[in-house]
DNA sequence: ATAAGTATAATTGTATACAATCATACGATT
DNA sequence: AATCGTATGATTGTATACAATTATACTTAT
C-alpha cells in the first residue's frame, strides 16, 4: 500500500523501462517510419536488441497515444496525420496553452519567473545571434516552465503529451523571422505573468500557438 | 501500405483484443480495485482466464491513460485521484467540451441534430417521471453526439477519453435535482447549436461543465 | 488464360520458461 | 537486544515456444 511518488515517472523515461517505447516514439516522430508504414515486431526488435514482448508492449501504448494503428493479427500501422488533425491539435493547444497561462499566473514560484525572465533575454541574444538551435530549446524549456508553473499535474500531462507530438510537424517552424516574433510574445506573456494579469497571460497564450500555427501553414509545413 | 479505416478501432474495442484491457479498465473506474491497491499481474489474469502477457500488455496502456503507475520491478498500482486532479480536469474539459459545441455548430449533420433534440425531449419526460437510469444514458448520449457532430478525431478522442474518466467520480450526480437543471442546459446548448450561434454554444457548454462539476462539489462528491 | 482452391510462409496472439530484481524472514555477529 | 547479512520466496522483466490468423504463391480445373 506504498505511495509511490510520481517523480518515478519521469525518471522512467530514460532508465531501462520504456528505453524501447520512447526510441519507437522518436523513429515516427522523426519521420523515420512514414506514415502509413507497417511495423513488424521482428524487425523493431532486432533493431533494438530485443524480443518481441517489450516491442508489443510499446506497440500498445503507441496506439493509445495515437502514434499507431494496430489491427488485430494483421499489424501496426504509423497513424496518418492530416492536415485537419494538426489544425485541430493547435487549436486545442491554443486554449490548454491558455488555460496553463493562467494558472502559472496563480501559480507561479520565484524562482520560476525569474528562469522565465532569464530565458527570454538568453533567447533574445541568440535570435540576434541567429543561432536557432538554442533558440529552439529555449523555446521549448520556456513552456516547459510554464507547465510546471501552472501547477497541474493533469495538465501538465496533456501539454507536455502534444508538445512532443507537434515536433513531428514543427521542426523548422522557428528557422527564418519567426523565431525573433515568438520570442517577443514570450516576453509579453512573461510580463503579463509577472504583473500578475491571468486574462491577459492567457489570451496571450492563445494567441501565441494560434500565430505558430499560422506561420506554419504560410511556409507550407502543414501538408507534410 | 494498406490504409485501414479508424473505425475498426471502435470495433476493436468490443472484439477480442483489448478485452482485457477494457475489463481491468472498468474495474478501476468503477472502484472494484482501490487507490494506491497494487494489481499482481498473475492474480488479474486468473481471474481474467489469460496469462501474464496480454495482462502486462494492458497495465502498460493503463498506466499511459493515468489510471496506473507502474513502479519498475515493484508492481503496479492504481493512481490515486485527488480533488485537484478532479477539479483540473472538469476544467480543462470545460474549455473542450466548448470547442466541441462550436465545431459540432459548424458541422453538425441534419440527422445529428435531430436525435440531439429528440434526446432533449426525451430526457424531459424521464426526469419528470424520476427515470434516473435512463436520464444517465440519455446524458451521455447528447455529449456523445456532440462530440461526434464536432468532426475532429482529435478532440472527440480527448472528450471521450475524458467522458469516461469522470465516470469514476461522477456515478450519482445526475440523481437528485442536477438532472433536470443539466437537461434543461443540454436543450439551450442545443438550440444555440439550431440556431448556429457558435459563440453562445460554446459559452453554454463551458458553463455546462462548469455546473456539473460545482454541483457535484456541492454534494462532497469530489474527496471520494 | 483466368479463377478458384489449396498449401506454404509469414506474422501476430498467447502461454510458458527463465532471468533479474525486490521483499521478507531467519540467523549470526557485535 | 539490535543490526547487519544472507537465504528464501515472490514478483516483475524478457525471451522463447506454440497456436491462430493472415498473406502469398502455386496448382488445378474450367
Amino acid at each position: 500500500m506504498a505511495r509511490y511518488d510520481v517523480k518515478q515517472e519521469v525518471t522512467d523515461k530514460y532508465s531501462l523501462r520504456g528505453r524501447v517505447f520512447h526510441k519507437i516514439r522518436e523513429d515516427i516522430l522523426s519521420g523515420k517510419y512514414k506514415e502509413y508504414e507497417e511495423l513488424k515486431e521482428v524487425a523493431i526488435g532486432e533493431e533494438l536488441g530485443v524480443s518481441r514482448t517489450p516491442v508489443r508492449e510499446a506497440f500498445r501504448q503507441l496506439e493509445l497515444e495515437g502514434l499507431l494503428q494496430i489491427v488485430p493479427n494483421k499489424g501496426a500501422y504509423v497513424t496518418g496525420i492530416t492536415s485537419k488533425d494538426v489544425q485541430d491539435i493547435y487549436m486545442i493547444r491554443s486554449l490548454l496553452e491558455g488555460l496553463c497561462a493562467r494558472w502559472a499566473t496563480e501559480n507561479i514560484t520565484r524562482e520560476q519567473l525569474d528562469e522565465l525572465e532569464e530565458n527570454v533575454y538568453l533567447a533574445d541574444f541568440h535570435a540576434a545571434k541567429g543561432h536557432m538551435e538554442q533558440l529552439a530549446e529555449l523555446d521549448n524549456r520556456f513552456h516547459q516552465i510554464l507547465y510546471e508553473a501552472c501547477h497541474s499535474k493533469q495538465l501538465e500531462r496533456l501539454l507536455v503529451d502534444y508538445h512532443e507530438y507537434v515536433l513531428r510537424v514543427r521542426k523548422k517552424t522557428l528557422a527564418g523571422r519567426r523565431g525573433q516574433v515568438s520570442n517577443e510574445e514570450h516576453r509579453q506573456i512573461m510580463e503579463a505573468i509577472k504583473a500578475k494579469d491571468k486574462d491577459k497571460a492567457e489570451m496571450l497564450a492563445n494567441q501565441h500557438i494560434i500565430n505558430a500555427y499560422d506561420n506554419m501553414v504560410k511556409n507550407g509545413l502543414h501538408d507534410m
